[in-house]
DNA sequence: CGACTTGCCGAAACCGGTTTCGTAGATTAG
DNA sequence: CTAATCTACGAAACCGGTTTCGGCAAGTCG
């Protein structure tokens, strides 16, 4: 029945779509056939392969992915959990990252299905029951961690993911990762040539495998500036403003206390800004940051904070690509990129004003040294 | 044939899902009949739907929503379009709204597909694609603008759609929004009660419906408190931090300044900030600000930045229901609701120490009262 | 020149659902 | 007790695709 098949409306009032079958009207052939040439199967001549991609192409047709997946069992969709469980470190990196995979998934024909998990536990349930329902041909995670359940899942079922972030078991993974560990290193340099000699760690999530490589950046870092280790200069499991305050409360509380601190993360450090204002010291003069992630607070912070940025729409992006690689059959051990930080040079780090035993001093006559109970972060 | 249906695994490792045929075979009935049991039809007996209910339980059957949406039309899925071309004020407030309608939908059975937009016109484009390609049953659009042609779009598509905002024209639209107007209103009064005479007001995007809102809440509270109102007090279109500090320059350059300022959105008030520490003003003490939005960069600066907070993962979570609802055929006037922001009392506000003239006086001596040029801003 | 490939495509089955249609058997009316 | 009406379900078509299978026509080979 000779309809145009194009712009037609139907009773929602929505321009209706061209199926498989006008597209074989029109080119006078079958739905077998134009499927077969638009998906390039060999045993279609060239001249009825370019007359029903002229056709398609005329009428505006793309295949409905939800009938093609019932098939074939692909989607044309990534999956992305939001552990909504996870510290708050998560958040401000979460805008521009899903608007890099978006972007990114979108300009090759494929979309991001997004869903929440309340707890580890739900996150596993919820990855197998998206491949299980067909929501997602794939997933994209964050922060792994040393020895991480999803991972273990998503290999065992065989469903395609990357990482944004390495593990230490590589076997089957793919990642994009940004180098924490030189950047860490860099900063410890940095600090160095301002005059710093006692320089402090704030490392963040222990659970997470980036914690690893960040540590291992800081002690290269001390022993590129020929600085010794000091244990007590090291401080952990700090990803958010109160755990960083806490940490930062244990190092200043020292006998020789850092007049520099290296943070992995910046939530973490924002708390040490806490920790100064409560004990009276001023952050870029009686003591030194630098810092991890390029969160937007930091640019508000006073001093502003110097820290080393990712790109994290980039990330996004770069992520989505590979993914969309393996789920169409690439090898893990194909997909895998790291890039660098970017520092922002902020107004954190200065040349110390004070000797360790100075800073000590002065924290000496300072009020306890002791984080008060955990108060009520809103100011 | 008597196959287990449950947890067998097929070639790709994964645990089998039970079709409706596995249901029907193992209740004795066929496919129509489960699925119309399922679906709720009239003309089953009860104990047939029991019965094949608990077939349906034991092997965890749950239909796939790609297969149905073939015949139905309908995906279970609401569609969102992240706008990079937006400015900044909408990258924070993202992360939570996200995982609230993800949260919200997922509970409900429902997803949520992401997808991006680099210009006005692609935003129009995208939402008609996904719709005719049965991505999204529906939309959830944020921030509308006056005439918002996304709405003229899904108006006459006829696209269940819900906004995060009012809009004037009322007819067919439903929303959930924040009382923006309310809250500006007290933020005069309660400025006023500080003791403050001299108010004024920077109002966000002028294209977007809310400012109409938030002036007019300001103009209440001055009519509240008998406060005349003077045309210079207002600045308006401040969006992001450089526009609300370009919009503080205009306002301190008066002759008579304001004391106080009431901001419409936090990223203008923390250019407002920005503005005060190029001009040796100490907010909170020289000038108060009283702002809208509760962004978490206002928890860093100092002082900390007095806001009205909105929780925009309620809000995504409200606004899924909504959406849920209007797919299922609810009418767009029964989908309405509005809340009243919450008052983080932070430390941006005090009694002013000094009256108008005084603060001119101030500032007169002060460097120029022109913005450098634009100005990176980085720290 | 007949048998055997090969290239190309139509026919039809299939995927996992929904929905229409028709009818056997039970129920009610006359 | 027969006729008309319901009730409840099976059978089959359908949705928009993909994929298998088989066969026709042209080309190759002995």
């Amino acid at each position: 029945m000779g309809t145009e098949g194009l712009n037609r409306l139907n009773g929602r009032g929505l321009a209706r779509r061209a199926t498989i079958s006008d597209v074989a009207e029109r080119a006078g052939t079958t739905k077998g056939t134009v499927s077969r040439a638009l998906n390039g199967y060999p045993d279609i001549s060239s001249m009825t392969r370019s007359r029903i991609e002229k056709v398609a192409a005329e009428l505006g047709y793309s295949p409905l992915s939800q009938a093609q997946s019932i098939k074939t069992g692909r989607v044309r969709s990534l999956g992305f959990v939001l552990q909504t469980y996870d510290h708050d470190s998560h958040r401000p990196f979460l805008a521009g990252f899903l608007a890099g995979i978006s972007r990114s998934a979108n300009a090759q024909g494929w979309d991001l299905t997004l869903t929440t998990a309340e707890s580890r536990q739900a996150t596993l349930e919820v990855l197998s029951r998206l491949a299980i329902e067909r929501k997602a041909d794939g997933f994209i995670l964050t922060r792994p961690e040393r020895d991480d359940p999803r991972v273990n899942l998503l290999l065992s079922e065989n469903i395609p993911f990357v990482l944004f972030g390495r593990t230490e078991e590589p076997e089957g993974c793919s990642w994009y990762d940004i180098l924490g560990e030189e950047a860490m290193k860099e900063a410890v340099i940095r600090l160095h040539r301002l005059g710093h000699r006692r320089i402090g760690f704030v490392n963040g999530g222990e659970r997470y495998s980036y914690s690893a490589y960040r540590l291992r950046g800081y002690l290269d870092g001390l022993s590129e500036c020929g600085l010794e280790f000091d244990g007590d200069l090291v401080a952990g499991n700090a990803a958010t403003t109160e755990q960083g305050r806490r940490a930062a409360f244990d190092l200043l509380r020292l006998d020789l206390p850092p007049t520099a601190i290296v943070c992995a993360v910046d939530m973490a450090a924002l708390g040490l800004y806490r920790a100064a204002e409560e004990t009276g010291l001023e952050i870029g003069r009686d003591i030194s940051v630098i810092s991890y992630d390029g969160v937007p607070e930091g640019l508000f912070a006073r001093p502003s904070l110097t820290t080393f940025s990712v790109d994290r729409e980039r990330a996004g992006e770069r992520l989505a690509t590979q993914l969309i690689s393996r789920i169409c059959g690439a090898d893990a051990e194909t997909q895998r990129e790291t890039e660098s930080a970017v520092l922002l040079q902020r107004d954190s780090d200065r040349p110390p004003i004070r000797s360790s035993e100075e800073l000590a001093a002065c924290l000496g006559k300072a009020a306890q040294l002791q984080p008060s109970a955990t108060k009520e972060i809103n100011r």
